[in-house]
RNA sequence: CGGGGCGUAGCGCAGUCUGGUAGCGCAUCUGGUUUGGGACCAGAGGGUCGCAAGUUCGAAUCUUGCCGCCCCGACCA
């Protein structure tokens, strides 16, 4: 991509709405626009981001065995009063009336929707477990949105839900996603802790959070730093394999969030060597609520004794567009942004230092069609100055930059630089094939 | 929802107290000089001062109402 022909609104100055870091690099580095409180248009480059990690998160989901499937934004009330939370929602649940003024809703969750599709299919527990998932826009209409897309009013979430014949079957499910969130978040780089959590308005008695650990997070959490370690293997546990052990080895590890820390149960639990306190960021929640929905909404099937049952169900999320957020504040410097491969807009962007020189321009040229042909890259052929290049390309945090200028076409060399490292060092033009090899591709995603 | 603050050019701000018809920096446009870390010179364009009503000869400035945005708290992915 040429940057002459995209659209990056980068900021010099910072802009007075934004409190935290990721909020102020994001709307520096031209990512999203403010629409409303709380709520964001995704620009160029700011989509790429969101689109790369929807992608990542709906590949494991993939990888786990879950379906997917799209539900609407708007639904309608009825389904909502079956289950008795069209009352209990309260304000922040957009209430909409369409045009035969029939109440209609844009969804906050979609517990009910999906048990609705639920219903209407599956009748027999031969059929079970179903395992579905959705990534989509949602809206709760908060008293106070804040911190950009990390607390938006419409935000965009991965909502996955299970339905097993019972308790037991349904913790195997509640084990998948366990597993599974963990592997998505190790791949994007994060340090992800599962934490004992509470299950809110939303019932049930088995739920955990995952927190990832940030010096700016919201929260303060204290864990055994031992779960850091099992982290590391989380790569090699197979779905097909016994999940329920690696499991038990996580949830035996002390961790929690400030509302619930004690400092005895603490000092009792984790050796002093092994407490940690931090700060962190809650991207994902996993809960079982048993039959709450299917009992009041009817879902049933046929249990092989040909009695009626009411299915157990799960339900788990990803705040996808709070992950942006989530990221940048895990990783940045006082330059701007320093995006993980996996995540950047783009992988490569190659700075022309002169672009009116013809024959820097016609190396620089070239090198973007050898190098864009691999992998993503943002080519900055603008006619600024040096310096707001440099700092431009570091702004928008892009991870491997290639550097062409007069130098270059004295010496034959570009300059390669590491923007997590900083760390440059010269390559031949002739090597470049060598050079490119060193980067994994990562379109495969 | 309670408390506080802000709304003036695309962005960041001054001017408001003490009423006299709007300014600075950055950005943008033109010409020129620059070109390895947010350049320089010369010129130009851009604002019914959030909206409405009121007071006044005259309102960005005073009064009232409304709208929007931000911060702290309670709540949440």
């Amino acid at each position: 991509m040429k940057l002459s022909k995209y659209l990056l609104p980068v900021l010099k100055e910072t802009p007075s709405e934004a409190e935290i870091i990721s909020h102020t690099l994001m709307l520096r580095s031209g990512m999203i626009s403010q629409s409303s409180s709380g709520i964001y248009s995704w620009l160029p480059i700011g989509l790429r981001v969101l689109k790369k990690i929807e992608n990542i998160v709906r590949d494991e989901q993939n990888n786990a065995g879950v379906n997917e499937i799209l539900m609407p934004t708007i639904q309608p009330a009825d389904i909502w009063n079956e289950s008795g939370r069209y009352e209990d929602y309260g304000k922040e649940m957009l209430r909409i009336n369409d045009r035969h003024d029939r109440q209609m809703l844009y969804g906050p969750t979609n517990e009910e929707q999906v048990t609705d599709i639920f219903r209407r299919s599956i009748k027999s527990y031969k059929e079970l477990p179903q395992l579905l998932y959705h990534i989509q826009w949602k809206f709760r209409d908060e008293l106070r949105p804040r911190f950009g897309v990390m607390r938006g009013r419409e935000f965009l979430m991965k909502d996955a839900y299970s339905f097993d014949i019972d308790e037991m079957k349904s913790e195997d499910s509640y084990n998948r996603f366990f597993i599974c969130y963990l592997k998505t978040f190790a791949r994007m780089g994060l340090k992800a802790i599962p934490m004992a959590a509470d299950t809110g308005p939303i019932g049930g008695d088995l739920s955990h959070e995952f927190v990832i650990l940030s010096k700016t997070g919201e929260s303060d959490i204290y864990f055994d730093q031992r779960i850091l370690q099992e982290d590391e293997s989380i790569n090699e546990i197979d779905y097909e394999g016994d999940l329920k052990k690696p499991v038990e080895k996580f949830k035996s590890y002390y961790s929690v969030s400030d509302d619930k820390y004690n400092e005895s149960e603490f000092n009792k639990n984790v050796d002093k060597q092994n407490q940690m306190q931090s700060r962190g960021i809650e991207v994902g929640h996993i809960f079982s609520f048993g039959t709450k929905y299917s009992t009041s909404m009817k879902a049933n099937v046929l249990d092989f004794d040909g009695k009626e049952k009411s299915v157990y169900m799960g339900s788990y999320g990803i705040g996808i567009s709070r992950l942006v957020g989530a990221i940048i504040e895990t990783s940045h410097d006082e330059k701007g942004i320093i995006w993980p491969d996996v995540v950047a807009p783009f992988l490569f962007g190659i700075i022309n230092l002169s672009p009116k020189d013809e024959i820097v321009s016609s190396n620089a040229e070239k090198i973007y069609n050898y190098i864009s042909d691999k992998y993503e890259t943002i080519y900055d052929d603008k006619k600024d100055n040096a310096g707001v290049k440099f700092s431009r390309m570091d702004l928008i945090g892009i991870p491997h930059q290639i550097i062409i200028g007069n130098k270059s076409k004295s010496d034959n060399e570009i300059e390669y630089k590491n923007r997590r490292t900083g760390n440059s060092e010269f390559i031949n033009i002739d090597k470049i094939d060598e050079f490119i090899k060193r980067f994994p591709s990562y379109s495969a995603i």
